[in-house]
DNA sequence: TGACAGGAAAATA
DNA sequence: TATTTTCCTGTC
């Protein structure tokens, strides 16, 4: 499907392996289309070859906005160079995952995805975050479907104990509960422009998340792309790979210590890869 | 149906 | 401070 806006991609680029890699959760797979709920607006996304064609439903989104968001602005070649020189074992792995780009998604989604990634497999996940959007999202209507936007803090506000209990956080539930209490939107907003270690540091104060949790909202929420956070994958494939072990804590400072600014990027590499081969 | 996957908090050393 | 144990749900 060929849809009304379009932007020509100058680098390779993935929008399935953007879209479908685990770091964003609510997008929506048709025939020849994704839909995805984006701030106030429900986004169509196609790709054919290198023309990603679009189109926006509700509040206008720019087109240097919807770049930025799917990481269209990133310089993959720059990134991929800069990997190499750090440590060129990276090669087989940057290699097959050609096009995949980093998401840029609002800090407090992240939040709140991320929370809800602990112990989880991406398929609950989702399941969870449409849950969330379905009680308390605003409903939107996208050619004969209804899509639930995800939803403001205020809006998480007015949900009850037994709404939150749908969610089935298990004895999480209370972490969550109290997160929606002591945060919103703004507390995200506002530490911005803050330094990587300032926002880590804001991060792991909140109760149910650790470090693994913190990087991810820092990479995905942030677009810090020296994040690396280390999951049980990530941590047997630099075993297995890279020689090194630790505790996830400690590799994601090693991790960070060989791949520099980008980071954040290896790690998506090597887990998109090892993810393939290992299913 | 019992074993297993999954990350942070709490307990322990 | 660093390591081990516990917590719960979904999947097969």
């Amino acid at each position: 499907m060929r849809l009304q806006n379009s932007i020509e991609l100058k680098e390779p680029f993935s929008l399935a392996q953007t879209l479908e890699c685990g770091q964003i959760f609510r997008v929506f797979k048709r025939n020849d289309y994704y839909i995805v709920p984006y701030k106030g607006s429900v986004l169509k996304l196609a790709q054919h070859r290198n023309m990603l064609s679009y189109e926006v439903f509700g509040k206008e989104v720019s087109k240097t906005e919807l770049g930025n968001f799917l990481g269209i602005t990133h310089s993959i070649s720059e990134i991929n160079q800069y990997l190499l020189n750090r440590d060129k074992r990276i090669l087989p792995f940057l290699d097959y995952v050609k096009g995949l780009r980093i998401i840029k998604m609002e800090p407090y989604e992240a939040a709140i995805s991320f929370i809800f990634s602990i112990q989880s497999s991406i398929k609950l996940i989702s399941k969870r975050l449409n849950i969330l959007s379905e009680i308390a999202g605003r409903p939107f209507k996208v050619d004969d479907e209804i899509i639930f936007l995800f939803p403001t803090s205020k809006e998480l506000g007015k949900l009850s104990n037994r709404d939150i209990s749908l969610l089935r956080l298990g004895f999480r539930e209370k972490f969550f509960r109290e997160f929606i209490e002591k945060y919103s939107e703004k507390d995200f907003e506002k530490i911005t422009s803050k330094s990587f270690e300032e926002k880590e540091k804001f991060l792991l104060s909140i109760r149910g998340v650790g470090k693994k949790v913190a990087h991810c909202i820092l990479l995905f929420g942030f677009g810090e792309l020296s994040a690396f956070p280390v999951d049980v994958w990530i941590k047997r494939a630099l075993e297995c790979y890279f020689g090194i072990s630790g505790s996830p804590k400690k590799l994601t400072e090693e991790g960070r210590a060989i791949f520099g600014k980008f980071s954040g990027y290896a790690q998506e590499y090597i887990y998109a890869y090892i993810r393939v081969f290992n299913s």
